[in-house]
DNA sequence: CAAAGTGTATTAATTGTATTAGTACACTTA
DNA sequence: TAAGTGTACTAATACAATTAATACACTTTG
């Protein structure tokens, strides 16, 4: 369910954080399905479990999860809080694409590259 | 020319980086166009001279500018060197369309973001 | 030639963050 | 009661970013 990328510079309870992020917005774990636990998902991963802490509180944080002492993270998942962070991935879309267009990329490579991720088709 | 945002959580070096290889790429700085010298740009942006050094060895490696001993940094910007550039730009910008698909970001609104970047009329 | 300005290299010290490790406590469930 | 859960805390380690202080080689200018 959840990958570590070693090559990957940035921090691991970032690379956790996006990871469950996308799974709990595109409905892959549904609202009040229960999330691996702290320690299971550190052995798991062979990572210690105050990294596996870290990136649940951040994603409770967020309001994408909720946790009950005792039992466990459930994911949350109300849909004003999916909208809310599917806003922020788009503002750094945005952002993006301003250096993109200031570094002088034409708009149609940029619309290219749009058509090519979200076609399944082959261009 | 060049403006530090201590709010940004990207290291100096990285921001210096980004902000020369837009205005090389854009064109604003032509080629052997000076820039200004480690020790210069390190008293006007009130930081060490050792973290100009970087960035401007980065931008060295990138092929974007050329450094000669005893007299300054100039612009390189061969063509085939911008475009390079800029394909490594659309490249980050696949990645992040990507995780904005996979988050269930539809279709229409990436292409209305990319609009209204690109659009200098309003929407 | 001498001075000033340039890039470059090196070492040391400081700071902040990421990560691991270990422990402890409160709570829930079987 | 025992096992599993979240949570909090401290300590130690490792690494990156940044600053600081030199030093050296080179070029330009007076």
């Amino acid at each position: 369910m959840i990958v570590i990328d070693y090559q990957d510079k940035r921090p691991i309870y970032e690379q956790i954080i996006d990871r469950f992020q996308i799974l709990i917005l595109n409905g892959a774990l549904e609202p009040d399905m229960q999330l691996p636990s702290v320690r299971a998902l550190a052995v798991e991963l062979s990572i210690n479990a105050n990294t596996i802490q870290r990136a649940y509180s951040e994603l409770e944080h967020r309001g994408l999860i909720y946790s009950v002492k005792g039992r466990g993270n459930f994911v949350s998942a109300q849909q004003d809080v999916v909208k809310e962070q599917q806003e922020k991935l788009l503002e750094e879309l945005r952002t993006q694409l301003q250096v993109c267009k200031e570094s002088g990329i034409e708009f149609i490579h940029v619309l290219d590259c749009v058509r090519e991720i979200y076609q399944e088709v082959k261009v």
